[in-house]
DNA sequence: GATGGTCCATTCCTATAGGATTTGTCTATG
DNA sequence: CATAGACAAATCCTATAGGAATGGACCATC
């Protein structure tokens, strides 16, 4: 794979302003939420560096930022491995704290919400229903994009950027919980009514209630993915 | 200023499991604190390597790193910068954000805490009551030191991995507000009774006190601090 | 005086080279 | 067979070099 570099890049044309780092970045970013890259795996420097046709300072510069993400770890001489799998015991953290954060998100952003952040909130619970819901992850990875965009759209409505920090801080975590146990998609009919619960508290303009109706769906989600969980 | 390498480093002796990169980010970090650097400035790659004796590779490493802390911020081709100084609406964010996740974290701490960890509790109380307090920075340079430990503490001990995540998203900025308008120390003795009070919930193993004490005295930094500021 | 163009120093960005460390394999020895 | 040591390949880490972009000074032109 090559990524365009700077230099190859006709002139004239508008500076993309984007570095080759940047590139590698977000290349690195959607092998991750891909599941492209394994839950223990390493991600070796050259080998990335030769994968994507740049050298490895880049793709150092790369790693060095995803890391806070807490997708991949580093240990010092030893390089870099994806994060691994989600025990019980790190998916009951991350749902307490998202009953912390994501809460307070939604009183937050239901009282600043403008008509174009209401109406992008809008499309993403429309995704939510339409997109297709197979075993496969191939099969229910337009769905978790659509959930992850939900909230996400929330945190940056709330006019906070420290919650918005926040929920990034678990942002990339939320993502990997798919991987615990390889629970897939179970009762989406029941998520997506809450999320409709949410977005109309939203819509309606009632702080509390839509803070009420997000913790409640972080509680079901929460419950649902320890009925499913596989035995330890 | 000459970083240790570590091809000088004595043979036999244990390894240090730090790299050049890692030294380098402490120094930055350590500069970013002292205030020695001010918002605004930038901070060269180039010339920080030749100001530690290194190559720019690791200085841009752990810039990198450091940019998701907020205390820096990088424009593509252009460099880094020392983050701007907070505005009165920054800090009415932060304040909230802090509300959101601090009380949490003492509730949490509250209900796992171990002895060493309430001793270290009990010593950050202590170290806040017997720093030094003058009007310039490093006058309560400690003092403003133990206050974060206490509250990182916290953090560590809620035992929640995510929420010390989240903590952390704010972290950085927790130690950029005191550049807030230049507001020192005030009413110190008020704010070490609030400290002395939600440590002595947390010993009495009362949760829910603790959290409430956590929450008061958040509210009544914020509240301070907005008496203190000075006018736009 | 204001605007626009050219030159130059500084800085960022990427590639490359080579030393240092880790890891796996292979062999020799008890 | 188990263990220890030597070797080799892969990888990490840092330094260095040079192309590319930025910003400012200087100067010409309107």
């Amino acid at each position: 794979m090559k990524l365009a570099s700077s230099r190859d890049r006709a002139p004239g044309r508008p500076v993309s302003r984007q570095v080759l780092a940047d590139h590698v970045y977000e290349e690195l970013l959607a092998w991750l939420m891909d599941g492209r890259l394994e839950p223990g795996a390493a991600v070796s420097i050259d080998g990335t560096a030769r994968e994507l046709d740049v050298s490895p300072t880049p793709v150092r510069e790369a790693l060095a930022r995803l890391e806070h993400t807490g997708m991949v770890r580093r240990v010092a001489l030893k390089g870099y491995r994806v994060a691994p799998v989600f025990t019980r015991e790190d998916f009951a953290e991350l749902m307490e704290a998202r009953l912390a954060i994501e809460p307070v998100n939604a009183r937050l952003a239901c009282s600043r919400i403008t008509p174009g952040g209401l109406a992008d909130l809008r499309e993403a619970v429309k995704d939510l229903e339409t997109a297709p819901r197979g075993p496969s992850f191939a099969e229910f990875r337009d769905y978790l994009e659509a959930d992850e965009r939900f909230h996400k759209l929330i945190a940056e409505q709330s006019g906070n950027q420290f919650m918005l920090s926040a929920y990034n801080a678990l942002g990339g975590q939320v993502q990997r919980f798919r991987l615990f146990g390889g629970v897939g998609i179970t009762d989406a009919e029941q998520a997506i009514a809450e999320h409709q619960a949410v977005f109309e508290a939203m819509a309606s303009g009632d702080p509390e209630q839509a803070a009420a109706a997000m913790a409640d769906h972080v509680h079901k989600v929460r419950a649902r993915a320890i009925a499913d969980a596989p035995a330890d």
